[in-house]
DNA sequence: ACTGTGTGCGCG
DNA sequence: AAAGCGCGCACACAGT
């Protein structure tokens, strides 16, 4: 069954519905302070759990130790169900921007206790505004659930929307419970790196050294070492001939400049990216809280807000460490993409180089390519559209190998270069570019078109091209990695249905890998539900198809251990 | 003092 | 404009 929640006149309505959104049963009102209670005495095998935003609603309960199986985040929803090819016709898909379409997700920090009568009201109007908005979250579930029924394909549908909103529990219980971090460990690597900690707007010792370094070097006094332009003016000064000062390019020259410079600025982005600000900011109590954002990504990858959770560097992990007593269990899914590609194409030769083995060498053994390498920039180049380079230059063999993978992106490049939507497997719709795109085509082949103005049209039709090209494999994917983990986050709560704390728990999310804290004794027994949860994902997917998904799995003390 | 854009690098 | 996708972030610098 369902139970919609809803803030009216500053109290809770939770209205009990069937899964088809008939009325079952009477509604409660609960003032807000007792909502965990209600969700902890209502919360039962079967009940979804309806809101308009995970990020508004769950966060309480999580915070008084609760927590809940299933919800359904109708936010989340309306926004695949507006986009998706599927249900494009639905009265959802058809009816005017609501403001389920464009009210802001307003994330509420736990405040101090008010103070007084008028900061009481204030953060009660602050409480409400986000969903008093003319939000009517039983209508919305209907309008949802119709616009499900009345594709051509439901159940993928349905699945899409089960994976979002299991991901958006995940998220929530990820930025609850934090990913476990010793700052001293942090601290101890700072100062090795750059030196004693110094104020913001300082530089520190070693970074200092290696400025002066460099303009010794470069013979230039002036020289400020944090200014590309600054940097790209010295180095041609002394001779050399580059266009930017990015690091690929840096490396392929002979000078004495080089190595000073290469080494500030790996340390400089070690500072302003991860160094004490960042530790100040974001670590409180021995924890990191990511901050994610659900299907921030068009491609229904996730985003993250502040913090940079998704580009924490390698060279920090060492700082990323369990509690006492405690694992981490960290699982990867290894070259997941082309799996994905390979089940989505049904292209069983594909699949069979990946079973049971890495699907590299699996390929280098089909004869199709010589090296892991070559295989590895091949599959790169034959999902991003590569052209040239050492991707570009093997992809037709590729093709030759394995035509059925290849003949899928290419029909989903050339339907973006016609400026057509494609799809994932479950249905997330991509995007198509905006009107000026088409009007800029139309006139490029009119009379008025000229071979310069349509040679750009080319490009940028290629551009979108390469887009959908990797939208379909990368949105597949995510929608594989949500499935993978929603799985496991079942799995977990079966084990140890108290507070997410209190047992194993996912604390860290990448993409399409996993970190789950766990109590030692548990660590070997999470990374046997990892590896269940993948078959899972992989069947929910694609049925019956002879693809595998392989994970590495490494139970380690830090995270810097794993791989 | 603020805002927008470009550069560069981290992650998958 | 890195051959090739998707992001976030911090900074320098220019414009207002």
């Amino acid at each position: 069954m369902h139970i919609v929640l809803d803030r009216v006149d500053g109290s809770v309505l939770a209205t009990p519905l069937t899964d088809a959104g008939e009325p079952d049963g009477e509604p409660t009102l609960v003032a807000e302070p007792g909502l965990p209670a209600f969700v902890a005495a209502t919360e039962r095998p079967g009940v979804r759990w309806v809101w308009a935003d995970t990020t508004r609603w769950y966060p309480a309960v999580l915070a008084a130790d609760g927590r809940v199986a299933r919800c359904v985040d109708l936010r989340l929803g309306h926004r695949l169900l507006r986009t998706a090819l599927a249900t494009r016709t639905s009265a959802l898909a058809t009816a005017p921007e609501s403001a389920w379409d464009t009210a802001p997700v307003v994330v509420l920090e736990a405040r101090p206790a008010p103070a007084t009568q008028a900061s009481l009201f204030d953060d009660a109007l602050l409480a409400q505004e986000p969903v008093a908005d003319g939000l009517d979250p039983v209508a919305e579930l209907r309008a949802q659930l119709a616009a499900v029924a009345g594709a051509a394909d439901p159940g993928a549908l349905r699945l899409l929307l089960a994976a979002e909103s299991a991901g958006a529990l995940v998220a929530a219980e990820v930025k609850h419970a934090g990913l476990p971090w010793r700052v001293d460990v942090h601290e101890r690597l700072l100062a090795d790196a750059l030196g004693p900690r110094v104020p913001y707007g300082v530089r520190p010792q070693r970074l200092e050294e290696l400025a002066a370094d460099l303009r010794t070097v470069l013979d230039d006094p002036a020289l400020n070492p944090d200014s590309p332009a600054d940097v790209l003016r010295s180095l041609r000064r002394a001779g050399l001939v580059v266009d930017s000062t990015r690091k690929w390019e840096l490396e392929r020259l002979e000078h004495p400049a080089i190595a000073p410079l290469l080494e500030y600025k790996r340390l400089y982005r070690l500072l302003t990216a991860n160094g004490w600000t960042w530790l100040d900011e974001w670590v409180h109590d021995g924890r990191f809280h990511p901050e994610y954002v659900v299907g921030g990504v068009v491609t229904g990858r996730w985003a993250a807000n502040g913090g940079g959770a998704l580009q924490l560097p390698k060279q920090v992990r060492s700082a990323v460490v369990a509690d006492p007593g405690w694992k981490l269990v960290v699982a990867d899914a290894a070259q997941l993409e082309p799996r994905v590609l390979a089940a989505m194409a049904g292209d069983t030769a594909m699949a069979a180089a990946g079973d049971g083995q890495d699907l590299y060498d699996g390929v280098v053994a089909s004869g199709a390519v010589q090296t892991r390498q070559q295989a590895k920039m091949a599959m790169l180049g034959a999902m991003y559209g590569a052209t040239q380079g050492e991707g570009g230059r093997f992809v037709p063999r590729l093709a030759r190998a394995f035509p059925r993978a290849l003949d899928l992106v290419e029909r989903a490049a050339r339907a973006g270069e016609r400026g057509e939507p494609v799809t994932t497997r479950l249905g997330r719709t991509s995007p198509v570019p905006e009107a000026a795109w088409f009007e800029a085509r139309n006139r490029a082949y009119s009379v008025e078109g000229t071979p310069a103005m349509q040679r750009a049209v080319e490009s940028r039709a290629r551009s979108w091209g390469r887009f959908t090209r990797n939208f379909v494999v990368q949105g597949t994917a995510a929608e594989w990695a949500l499935s993978w983990m929603g799985g496991l986050r079942t799995r977990l709560a079966a084990r140890t249905p108290g507070p997410v704390t209190s047992g194993p728990h996912p604390v860290f999310f990448v993409h399409d890998e996993l970190v789950v804290h766990a109590p030692a004794a548990d660590a070997d027994w999470v990374a046997e539900q990892f590896r269940a949860a993948a078959v899972d994902a992989g069947r929910i997917l694609f049925g019956g198809f002879p693809v595998t998904f392989p994970l590495s799995v490494a139970v380690v003390d830090a995270y810097s251990e794993a791989k």
